[in-house]
DNA sequence: CACTGTATGTTCGTTTTCCCACATAAAGAA
DNA sequence: TTCTTTATGTGGGAAAACGAACATACAGTG
């Protein structure tokens, strides 16, 4: 059995949607619907065009780069924090990225439709979805950084404290396979990367399951890349003057 | 002395300068000011406020990660077709790179107030800096990709060809060295595979000068990074609706 | 219970890149 | 010219990651 910590974080609500004005709710939560999303859903291939975007509560979605021979890496990951499909807003209405359910959980769902015009007739919106962006660019430069520099090690460090940030518990249902992925590495590398970390005690992990058991000791063995990303967001999204 | 080949591009103009509306321009114009570049000159530095942005028209400015133990990475570069300060309208207001100039030119410098004013009360304005910061997001996720899976001798034709196609001639002035910096790789890496490019007759490079000799052949040599982002830029910047 | 699919562990040789040290050579200054 | 600085070339050893093949071991199914 794997042991728990207390949570850290308990996501009841999206927190761009919670920023919003008592009138911006107004306007948008009557198109909000409920979603459930499965370990692996494809919420949108590279290229598609976005009818929604999603704005998770629990759940986590990656942002994933797949090239013509089959390689693959995460660029960002996007939680409670976030929303997933800026392209809406951004003009470009598609993406290169698909974006692939990493943890399942709940989000809602909103019309592209109502968010662009939200966010082109409301500053408020815009301020925030904007800001939000910038957080995410902050995020994929340094993992291009990330990429270029660390070791498999201390992405998965990094990786892992991205996640656990994003969930109510110190469990990740993920397999090395599909960690191996997301980083654009062998599954061996992240097995033995793995191996390194539960022999020090910081996690545990079997079958697809993994506990996180020190997170300072995470943090530790992380590379700078997810103190500074966490620091560049918080910053973004802690607003010295009301909306 | 290098050999040089007729010119692809000659920009005169920032080409986001250029698709503004006759009456944004009329608005925006009388603010700009051309500012000369010198190799190496610091635009701003990572956490920095921006009093202005950069339009530039023959000049790379190239934005660029340093990590606290002094490596560093380059997460994309900008020339005629973009803007340099997106944090600006963003409403980050910084960012956590730097951006350099890359290869020395003339720029447009307009006041950060200017620029936010016209975003924010004009759609043209804006949906002409979001569309082209989409395309810097796919920039950098592509270079997230890249510096995972590609080989220094792959990145080094994506770079050339990235540097080219905003240059208006076929000449780099560019040590190894600081191509090395760009890349985040050793400086030796960069000369091994600027010395294996040189003996396919690829570029002609001496002390701090390069010459691209066959840029089919470069095309064909870089990954697929360069296309994909190239590609993705000019779906961005083409409009199929006027503005 | 045995069976089967899936997740993880392990090994070996190879490639790429790194780190370090030093050699060579061109450009500019005295 | 000579000296000095800067750019590039080269080589040896180490580390990290890769590719492939195979071993083990758990979980769920019938």
């Amino acid at each position: 059995m794997l042991p728990r910590t207390s949570q850290t974080v308990t996501p009841t609500i999206n927190r761009l949607l919670y920023q919003l004005t008592p009138e911006a709710q107004d306007r948008i939560f009557p198109h909000l619907r409920q979603v459930y999303m499965q370990l692996g859903d494809v919420i949108y291939e590279a290229g598609e065009e976005l009818d929604y975007v999603y704005f998770p509560v629990d759940n986590i979605i990656s942002l994933l780069y797949v090239m013509s021979d089959g390689g693959s890496a995460e660029i960002a990951v996007v939680g409670f924090e976030g929303v997933v499909g800026i392209a809406v807003f951004m003009g470009g209405e598609s993406t290169p990225s698909r974006a692939v359910t990493q943890s399942a959980g709940w989000a809602y769902r909103l019309p592209a439709r109502e968010l662009k015009d939200e966010f082109n007739q409301h500053p408020g919106m815009r301020m925030i979805m904007l800001r939000y962006t910038q957080a995410l660019i902050t995020q994929m430069s340094q993992t291009a950084v990330c990429n270029r520099h660390h070791t498999i090690e201390q992405q998965l460090c990094r990786w892992l404290l991205l996640s656990l940030d994003r969930l109510p518990t110190n469990q990740l249902s993920m397999t090395q396979e599909l960690i191996a992925n997301m980083l654009g590495v062998r599954r061996e590398g992240v097995t033995e990367a793995a191996g390194k970390l539960q022999k020090k005690g910081v996690i545990e992990y079997s079958r697809g399951h993994i506990a996180v058991l020190d997170r300072e000791m995470l943090e530790r063995l992380s590379c700078e890349c997810y103190a500074e990303v966490k620091r560049e967001t918080d910053r973004l999204q802690s607003y010295p003057e009301p909306l």
